[in-house]
DNA sequence: CAGTATTTTTAGGCAAGGCTAAACTTTAAT
DNA sequence: ATTAAAGTTTAGCCTTGCCTAAAAATACTG
């Protein structure tokens, strides 16, 4: 199999990468907390094994196979979480740092069973989806909040950051997945936005905004 | 905290050391399938972090500190192993490998969630007990099956070899944890039993019978 | 107790995965 | 079209953990 690092720049990549679009070297080296010449030699092997094409001086997008190696480790980590959330009673701003760990375990046993045990989840705690064992899973219908205008509706089905530090943020504002947000007002100057949320209105930043997916109500 | 490689050689210590005595460099080698070398090399390290006492030439001994730190490695193994049993419907024989790579995971919430999932078993699959967070286990009155005398009886309360070959011995003549046993005849030549289990008569090599402990009726 | 056998350590190397600094491409801007 | 800036790669080095071969220490044996 691969290594911890291979897959985590497998992961990496495939976060990252936006269809047939190549991810720089640098984009990678950010988001790893490397710098850009460890990734270059990494591509250079994640080429040789042909998880990856990588163009030199232009990046590197994932093969077919390094993309089906993605969704399995996707799918390890994501019912991780949900097992943590559901049968450990983390809440959903631990669970990310633990599952980086669990997902490389190593036995398809173990994911399988799990995986029956939790009974077959097609979401994790943040309200992504869960690749199933043969790396399909189910498009979520959802539009970044800060895409919205006045008046529109809808309900939180997921998350992008899922940092502590946000998922507080929300836990505080006693917003979880499936709360109704309402756009009350846009604010075009610094896209902040004032929400009716839980019958209280509430000013969120343009950061907050980006990172907040809502499925609309027609 | 200490690296996967460096858990490994505390627990392999802890396994081999009787009390006081030192354990050499080559069973330690010979139980990590390593070579002497690398065991002196890592001996020296454990020695600097104050995990474990090294003479050269006349071995090492775990310190207060690395037994401390085996207790919990083992604790976090035992605890893997019986939730793999029992929620996720592994067999006996099925759990150490992957017992092995979980045991490794860094997350004190983890393991005592884990442990209060399960309910706080004090015994793993293969009836070895389980540490609490403090490393205190009961000791459980066990005798070896290869010490035990004509018409001796008693339950099985552990095995030593946890592979896959022994225990799926055991399981094909239904002997599991509890199992009742009474030796009928041992033959001192070849050490080998003729045992009465599950009202049949079985005939067991030394090697079978210097695995298996049994807690004797009186 | 000398000599051999065994065990252990040392020395030197290798692979993985990371780093810095220097060299080289590409892009952007005059 | 040059040139400066930004991005990327190369070269060389480091650490961890492992290895082999040779040297050193200890243990055994007659």
């Amino acid at each position: 199999m691969h290594s911890v690092s291979e897959e985590n720049y497998i992961k990496a990549i495939f976060h990252l990468q936006d269809d047939l679009a190549l991810v720089s070297t640098n984009e990678i080296a950010r988001r790893m907390n490397t710098k850009a010449s460890s990734v270059t030699d990494m591509l250079k092997k994640l080429a040789d094994k042909n998880l990856a094409e990588y163009i030199p001086y232009k990046g590197a997008r994932l093969t077919e196979n390094g993309v089906k190696c993605a969704n399995q480790i996707i799918r390890k980590h994501r019912l991780w979480e949900v097992f943590l959330v559901e049968k450990l009673d983390f809440s959903w701003d631990e669970v990310h740092e633990v599952a980086e760990q669990l997902e490389h375990i190593q036995s398809q046993k173990l994911i399988d069973q799990l995986d029956k045990h939790l009974d077959y989840p097609k979401k994790d705690p943040h309200g992504d989806p869960i690749p199933d064992s043969n790396g399909n899973y189910e498009v979520i219908n959802k539009t970044l909040l800060s895409q919205l205008k006045n008046g529109d509706k809808g309900a939180l089905v997921g998350v992008i950051d899922t940092s502590s530090n946000f998922l507080n943020y929300l836990d505080k504002h006693s917003i979880q997945l499936g709360t109704q947000i309402e756009v009350l007002e846009r604010e075009d100057f610094d896209n902040s936005f004032t929400l009716q949320v839980n019958s209280k209105s509430l000013q969120v930043s343009q950061l907050i905004a980006d990172n907040l997916y809502l499925k609309i109500f027609k």
